[in-house]
Parts: C-alpha cells; structure tokens; sequence
DNA sequence: TTGTATGCGTTATCAC
DNA sequence: GTGATAACGCATACAA
C-alpha cells in the first residue's frame, strides 16, 4: 500500500510538495481554489502529516512528558488528568514514564527527554536522592520544567505545590483537639522538601500544645502495604501509648487501619487516624477516614498551564511562577467520637 | 549554546559525521579507538540522538500508544502500570490518551497516531459507539493494534480479556446461594462485548435457578456518581424487594453503598452486593465489599507483550493471539451475614 | 577503517 | 500563486 505523505498529495493533483504544505498549512499566497483541491484529496486519503518529519523540521514535537513516581495512585492519576486535558487544549501529546520510586530510572528518562523528544517536562521528583543536576542540566538543554507536588527546593524553576505545613499543623492539631495526646507520624520521606513540610507541620503543632516531639513515634516506610504494616503493628506494641496516626500518605492511613485490625484496636475509640488522602470512597471505610485532601486534578492543570506559559514563550519556567494551592481538611469518623460529616475549608 | 549533535561531535573530533554515527551505534567496520574516542566526547557532552532524526530516517518512532478511557480508576491504572513495565523493557515510550467514554475523542486519537506516532497501539474503547472502522484503518495503515479489556469483537485483532461470562455468573450464583431472589444488575454498558458478557452471565446465572429475568433491575447508568446514587435510590424504593446487587464496575457497587446508606438500608442483612473491583481496600469497606477483581497489571503486560510481539515481527496482529486470563472471587462481608476472608480461586 | 552522498517527509526561502 | 531547492539530524549505500 502506497504510503500518504505529500510526495503523494503532489502526484496525485499535479501540484508541487510545497504548495501542497503550504495549502494544508492554511498559508495565505495559495489560492483558494487549490486549497479546497488539496484539502479534499488529503481528506480522501486521510493524510495525516508525519510528526517525525514536521517535527524535526520545525524543531517542535508537540509533546510534554510526565515524570511521576507511580500512577496506580490516586493522588498522581487525577494530576495526570488534570494534565493531559491542558496538553490536549493545547493540541500537544503526553509521554509517561513511572519511576517507581527509584533514582536510577529517573536519571535515565530524564536522559530521554533531553535532545527533542518533548518540549516540556512535568515532574513529581522520587523521595530518595537530593541530587537534581540531571533535571537542572534538563533545563538547560532548553527544555522547560515544572515541578508538582515533589519538588526539589534548591532548583530554580516553577513549582505547584500545596500548603503542606499548614495542613500537617492542622491536621496535627485537629487530632489534639480530639484529645490525642501521643501522635505517631507516618512518613515515606524526610528527605523530600514536601516530606519535611509536613514533618515541621506536625512537629510544630505539638510544640504549639506543650507536646514534647518524640522520635520514636515517627515511622518512616518505603516498601510494600504487608512491611508498612507489620512495621506500624510493631511500633503499636512497643508503645501502646499511641493514639494517634498522622499519615503523610494515603497508603499508610490504610496499612494503620489493617494494623489497628490485627491488633484489635478500635478507631477512632482506641486510636484516632488523619491522612493526607485523595480516596474518593474515604466516606465508605470503616470508619470513615478523615482526610487531608489535595486537590489533585488542579495541581496537574495548573502545572499544565505554567509549562506552556514557558513553551509558548520559549523560555525556562522560573521560580517566580510557584503557586500554591490549598489542601482541604474533611473530618470524618476515624478522628472523632461520633461520625460527622462536617467538611471545613482550610483558609 | 551550542546543540549537542552528530554535527557537533563530528567537527570536535575531526571525524565524519557518518564515522561518529556508526561509532555510536556499534558497527563493526568502525575501529575500537575510533569508538572509544567517540563515546567518551558523546557522554562528557550528554549527546543524546534526537529522535526526531533517527526516527524519520528509520521509520521508527519507538513508540507506543495507549488510549483508555479513564486513568483515575485502579483497574486502568494497574493496566498503564503493566503496559509501562513492558514498554520500558523494550526501550519503548508511551503516549497516552484518554477518551473520556467520549467516541469523538477517540476517532480524533486514532487521526493522531495514523502516520508514524506510534508503532502501535493499545486500546480500551469506550462503550459508546459500535462503530470500528477508525480502528481498523488504522490496522490497514501498518499499526498493529491490541485491545484489552474492552474490545471490538467483530474487529479482527488481538485482545486481552477476563473471563467476564464466567465471572458474572460465578458472582449472580454467588448473591443466590448467600440468599438473594432479586438480583439488580448495574451495568454502564450493554452495547460493549464486555457488557454483553457480564449480561448473559448474569442472566444464565438466574435462569439456572429458576429465577425470571426481569429488565426492571438492570441500571444502564452513564453519568456521574451523584446522579448513579440518586439512580440506584428510585431503584430501590421503587422494588423494595430487591436483595442483590451485581455491579459490573467498581463505580456502582460504591454507588450502591451509598445509596443503601442513605436509605438506611444494612449491607448485607437487607442487601449484597458485589461488584467488578480492583480496589485495594475493599477489604476495610463497611462492610468489606465481596469483588470480582480482574488481572489488571497482568492484562495490561500481556497486552503490551502481544504488541510489541506484533512490531517485532512487522505485521498486524490476529486473532488467533486473543488471551483470557481469569479474574479472582474474593468473599468478603457485603455478600454474607459473617465476614468472611475467604479467597476463592475461580477455576 | 573512514568519508561522501543521499534520502527519510516536511517546511522555509527564494525564485519566477 | 506556485515551483524548485535547501535544510532539519540522522543512518545507510556506495566509494575510497
């Protein structure tokens, strides 16, 4: 089968290669006529100009690629929606790459991504290793990048995030204010700029409360559900003067209910649990989990934007551009006493 | 600053621009000295080939497409997870798509990946829509094309499935022995093979024991979950008599949950439900969700594998690679008057 | 073992 | 208005 390309088009109406680009191109020294000629034929045999050939020559790909440490996750697949709705607004392609967590993947797609393959690049950083010159180094290759949610702090260039400390300070508090009084701290990372936030959110909020800060009830995980588990299940023993968890993610909210379970623990009778969650069933759980949620789909659209501020204006995204975004606090039954359904805003 | 290509190592190097290529692709007619020149000036200066170039020139684009409907939904995101894995393995990148359940979208994707995108495809169609022909000219166009969950049963291609005919009858015959004589069926889709299946399992299921299928329990809902609840509610109070609750998708069970609740209906004492889920937690639902939970990690792999199989290979692929692998009953307490944590294997 | 020349499909520049 | 031609960066057939 004969390929469809403009060699063809040309042929085929007795035309050059050049006016045929130039008609389906919309350019404004091709006659109209011949316009409707070339747009009927391309039509015909649906042609569709080769990205690879229009790419190389324009020097654009119209593409952006997302870096994220997982997407079977709820937080990370609203962002991606958020996010493939702006690149396709936009008429621009999305690549992914899941790091899982691992810094060697990340080097090596961001290796990937530096000679043309994408125009932009949208990054949720992995939680182990500080070192960023491969993404700095990005950068300078010309190809603009933002940061969601993960960030690297010292890196120059645009960043969405969310009032992490302030929602780690409130949800610590809400948890004292329902009369927890030893806090466990649930965490996958110190090292991270958003893990430390969070940390100094819970930390100050003790502080806040006459509450001495005790190591021994942080707990940070980094492997499967079954570990993290069995990890919290042990940290309950040894101090069963818990009760309260504070989970910076999602996963380790549920690993503290199935640790709770094991033990014959009631929530929130027994021990009151918060996490930062973008469940959308958090409601249906037993009990109901109250939730510090991250509006996700807007994080991925917003970061979206600000990329594409900076492709169209061909230039690197700048730390002026940083924008933050509000978490919201939605109490339900595993802090409290009874099951409320109250949803406060977070100002 | 200067780019970094062929170009620019040859001219450092005195070399030809030829030369420096096969160095950097390992020819054998290129000389040990000359390669280890070549690469050391290539990775001090970070060259990495545009693909843009090499792809034009190779007609390869290394490259997959992936075109869902949804990425905040675990069963899909499970399945990118597999699909990426395997792609990664090949050194492939992946573009993703999503359709929203909306046609348009996805006849618009298909225009996209017609000429040299991709050199492949997987898809999950949406279920409005019979109409294929975007897809297999797309197949006539040289790209290989696999469905996976979701297929065009007329359109002659490779598929990953689940056993959905089984699996629905396995969970209707599974409400009925736990009790259940009024089985409501919600279904988003009666159109697709896979709600067809899901139907006629159900239907089989009820027949085989005695039980009249009545078109008044089965929901076909289409929107979004406030309006699913709001659906299942008249359901309910419009035939209190109904027990049961088959949900083909994870959605509707959730929503059924919830529409019980508002009612002040207990599950399972006046209602079971079970439901099509990859929901990790279904276990610390009130009450744990009874589910049928597909291979959706796997799906998404052997869908991938089937793929790149298909490029390898330079043709389309058949039929004859259609695979079904088998989706899992896991007994939980939505089904039974005790929790049970009983994990049945489906034979 | 290396260099020269050509072409992948498209778009931009320059003629006419 | 339209046609020839060059160039984007790379890989390969053919020369040397």
């Amino acid at each position: 089968m004969k390929p469809v390309n403009l060699k063809r088009l040309a042929e085929e109406l007795n035309l050059s290669v050049a006016t045929v680009s130039r008609a389906l191109n919309d350019r404004y020294d091709i006659s109209q006529a011949t316009k409707d000629r070339v747009r009927e034929l391309a039509s015909k045999l649906n042609y569709e100009p080769n990205p690879y050939a229009s790419g190389l020559r324009r020097q654009k790909s119209k593409t952006i690629g997302v870096v994220v440490p997982e997407v079977a996750n709820h937080f990370f697949s609203l962002a991606i929606n958020g996010i493939e709705a702006v690149a396709r607004a936009n008429n621009y392609h999305v690549l992914i790459y899941l790091t899982h967590e691992d810094y060697e993947r990340e080097l090596a797609v961001t290796r990937l991504l530096a000679n043309g393959r994408v125009e932009g690049v949208l990054v949720s950083v992995v939680n182990n290793g500080e070192d960023f010159s491969h993404l700095a180094s990005l950068q300078e290759r010309g190809v603009p990048l933002v940061f969601f949610d993960r960030v690297h702090e010292k890196m120059t260039t645009a960043s969405v995030t969310t009032n992490d400390y302030e929602s780690s300070y409130q949800a610590t508090r809400h948890l004292l204010d329902n009369g927890c009084r030893c806090i466990a701290h649930l965490t996958v990372s110190e090292r991270l700029s958003i893990g430390k936030r969070r940390m100094q959110g819970y930390i100050d909020a003790l502080k806040a409360n006459g509450i001495a800060y005790d190591e021994e009830l942080v707990v940070h995980t980094q492997s499967n559900k079954e570990q993290d588990t069995q990890t919290i299940q042990a940290l309950l023993l040894k101090r069963p003067d818990i009760d309260g968890f504070f989970a910076s993610v999602e996963s380790l909210a549920m690993c503290s209910y199935e640790a709770c379970r094991n033990l014959g623990l009631t929530i929130p009778d027994d021990v009151k649990v918060i996490g930062f969650s973008n469940l959308d069933i958090a409601s249906l759980l037993e009990p109901p989990l109250t939730t510090i949620t991250q509006p996700a789909y807007a994080i991925g659209q917003e970061a979206a934007k600000i990329l594409f501020k900076s492709i169209i204006k061909n230039m690197a995204a700048t730390s002026a551009q940083n924008l933050e975004l509000k978490s919201e606090l939605i109490i339900r039954g595993s802090t409290g006493p009874t099951v409320k359904q109250v949803s406060a805003k977070m100002h």
